[in-house]
RNA sequence: GCCUCUGUAGCUCAGGGGAUAGAGCGCCGGUUUCCGGUACCGUAGGUCGGGGGUUCGAAUCCCUCCAGGGGCACCA
């Protein structure tokens, strides 16, 4: 029986002691009401609800008069060994070991599908994040919100949610002018100009573009202009080429790549562009009105600080149009709840694109979600570009590899700063948390190895027999998992995950040096010895879907 | 000045109003001739930044103060 599965049960038992006790009228009882804990004791049983002491006042009952009535019914119900009171209120319940042991059978046979939900089913949702100027590589300062921006998807489709991944390219603007400037000087061998984009990397595509542009330094000389829009193109796609590798190498996976460009450019037949026509929507709903010889959105009736522009004073469009008329395609394209992921330095941008939502007649609370992280540093170092010491995505692969990096970058909370220590990454002990968690279940992958060579297979399943105290908590652990990815997908937190995973690993090593699954010496094999196979094979299991959800792999072999 | 995040063991950090606040590392001490010891077990270590409040119950929610990070563009 897993957590939810009494939850539903208890919220049952409890609507029916409560409309009995109110004299037929009925109380609402969720699941969420009555969601039963992992005591951290383990005198205090497998599972405890607290429900009690919350509905208690509410109907003006004892507390423990009520858990007692409570705790009378579940110790009725299929599957639970005890129930009691405790405390001020607790009931806590214990499962007999064979309800218990089932979850083993059911998350082999459930396979890659145990954890996964319908608690988000019918949910489109456009999950935007990374979204870096193709004007240079990936570096780190990008890295925590590549991997936690894909874990959040991942989590939230296993959940059940239809997720979009979305890169938003910036490649129109100043930015872009500058870096074809830089390329172009690069190519010619010409100084850099006075604001260039600093880096080797310039010097690269410089080479690049010479040597895909036949005639490129004679082109200069004849026509600038038409030397530096060649260049700028080019190195632009290749360097957006060369990002989508790195993501590619990354496990990070986008569905849509969004082109700037196209919101500013006028129809096929002349029509208002895509940012001119979500102004005049925008307009039309009387948003938007002309001051300063500027146009203006007055964002402040949705809660921003201030209003915002959409026109500068020389005619042109802010970058905070572009935003708007994309806000407004993610809105067009079907999309419910768009989650944008920024570092904490674009928090200022939280009440304008929340407003923008309002502004849009869409839902400020569920429609839009900023979710804001922290920034990242590496061995004490702030990697910024700024501060000149940028280390690229690619040089962080090569060095720590993409398992370490996606798990230490997704096991914490985005809102908690973090500081990495490179030569713990590369470490394979056990004070690398994604060496030990991918240990425990190469690991479980041996076992079955040798199970085979020993002649121990599936063909009994008798879970009374998991009694051992490390069995029943591996068990407890197991049937955990659903609610844990439920969870981390309702709260966007995929740190869960991890943290899980861990405390899984830990349960799994217990239980490995306390329950032998290949007999001992002389030692015949048994139906025991069978059934801790499935055990062995659901652990497995549960590591291995776990870690998909971080992006991250599980070897058979380390 | 305003907004925002953070402050928990020596270090790096978990902790969705519940029972005696946890993990890893580090320190000290142990463990199975045999499924991978890359593991496991144990000891020590805490005014949960300070102070108020709400609650039967607060590390958790609210207020305030202190300290640190980030941000406050007709830039992108």
């Amino acid at each position: 029986m897993t957590p939810q599965e009494l939850a539903a049960q208890l919220a049952r038992i409890l609507a029916e002691i409560l409309e009995a006790r109110g004299g037929g009228e009925t109380v609402a009882v969720t699941e969420a009401d009555t969601a039963v804990e992992r005591p951290k004791n383990r005198e205090h049983g497998d599972w405890a609800s607290n429900a009690a002491m919350k509905f208690a006042k509410r109907v003006g009952a004892n507390p423990r008069e009520l858990a007692q009535q409570i705790a009378e019914a579940v110790a009725a119900l299929e599957g639970i060994a005890k129930a009691e009171v405790a405390g001020p209120g607790f009931i806590n319940i214990t499962l007999d070991a064979a309800s218990a042991g089932e979850t083993a059978r059911r998350i082999v046979e459930q396979g890659e599908a145990y954890g996964r939900s319908e608690l988000l089913a019918g949910e489109r949702i456009n999950m935007e994040f990374v979204s870096a100027n193709p004007t240079g590589p990936l570096h780190l300062g990008h890295t925590r919100w590549a991997a936690l921006g894909d874990s959040i998807s991942r989590v939230l489709r296993a959940a059940g949610a239809q997720v979009t991944n979305e890169y938003y390219i910036n490649d129109a603007g100043a930015q872009m002018d500058k870096f074809g400037r830089s390329v172009l000087a690069a190519a010619l061998g010409e100084p850099a100009p006075e604001d260039a984009y600093p880096g080797e990397y310039i010097q690269e595509l410089g080479k690049k573009a010479l040597a895909a542009i036949p005639g490129l330094p004679d082109l200069a000389m004849t026509d600038r202009a038409a030397a530096l829009a060649a260049v700028q193109e080019a190195a632009y796609q290749q360097q957006l080429a060369e990002i989508k590798d790195s993501l590619d190498r990354f496990n990070v996976h986008f569905d849509v790549f969004f082109s700037e460009r196209t919101l500013h450019a006028p129809g096929p037949g002349g029509e208002p562009s895509p940012i001119e026509a979500a102004i005049d929507r925008l307009r039309e709903q009387g948003h938007v009105f002309e001051a300063d010889d500027a146009i203006w959105v007055r964002t402040t009736d949705y809660g921003d600080d201030k209003d915002r522009v959409f026109t500068r004073g020389n005619g042109i469009y802010t970058y905070f149009a572009a935003d708007a008329a994309y806000y407004l395609s993610k809105k067009d394209r079907g999309f419910g709840e768009k989650i944008y992921l920024l570092g904490a330095d674009h928090h200022g941008y939280v009440g304008r694109l929340t407003a923008l939502a309002g502004a849009a007649g869409d839902n400020t609370e569920t429609d839009i979600t900023v979710l804001i992280g922290q920034l990242v540093n590496l061995n004490g170092a702030r990697l910024s570009k700024r501060a000149g010491n940028i280390v690229e995505l690619d040089d962080l692969l090569e060095w720590l590899g993409s398992d370490a990096l996606r798990y230490w970058l997704a096991r914490y909370p985005a809102d908690s700063p973090l500081a990495l220590d490179g030569e713990k990454l590369r470490s394979r002990t056990n004070d690398n948390p994604v060496f030990y968690v991918q240990y425990a279940h190469a690991r479980s992958c041996a076992v079955d190895r040798n199970a085979v060579a020993a002649g121990i297979d599936r063909s009994a399943f008798e879970p009374a027999l998991l009694t051992h105290e490390t069995e029943t908590e591996l068990l407890g652990k197991l049937q955990q998992y659903p609610g844990i990815v439920a969870g981390a997908a309702e709260l966007r937190e995929p740190h869960r995950i991890a943290r899980y995973l861990e405390e899984l690993a830990a349960s799994f090593h217990r239980w490995y040096d306390n329950c032998r699954v290949i007999p001992q010496g002389d030692e015949p094999a048994g139906d025991l010895h069978r059934t801790r196979l499935w055990l062995n094979d659901a652990s497995g299991q549960v590591i291995r879907n776990g870690l998909d959800l971080l992006g991250v792999s599980a070897p058979e072999r380390l």
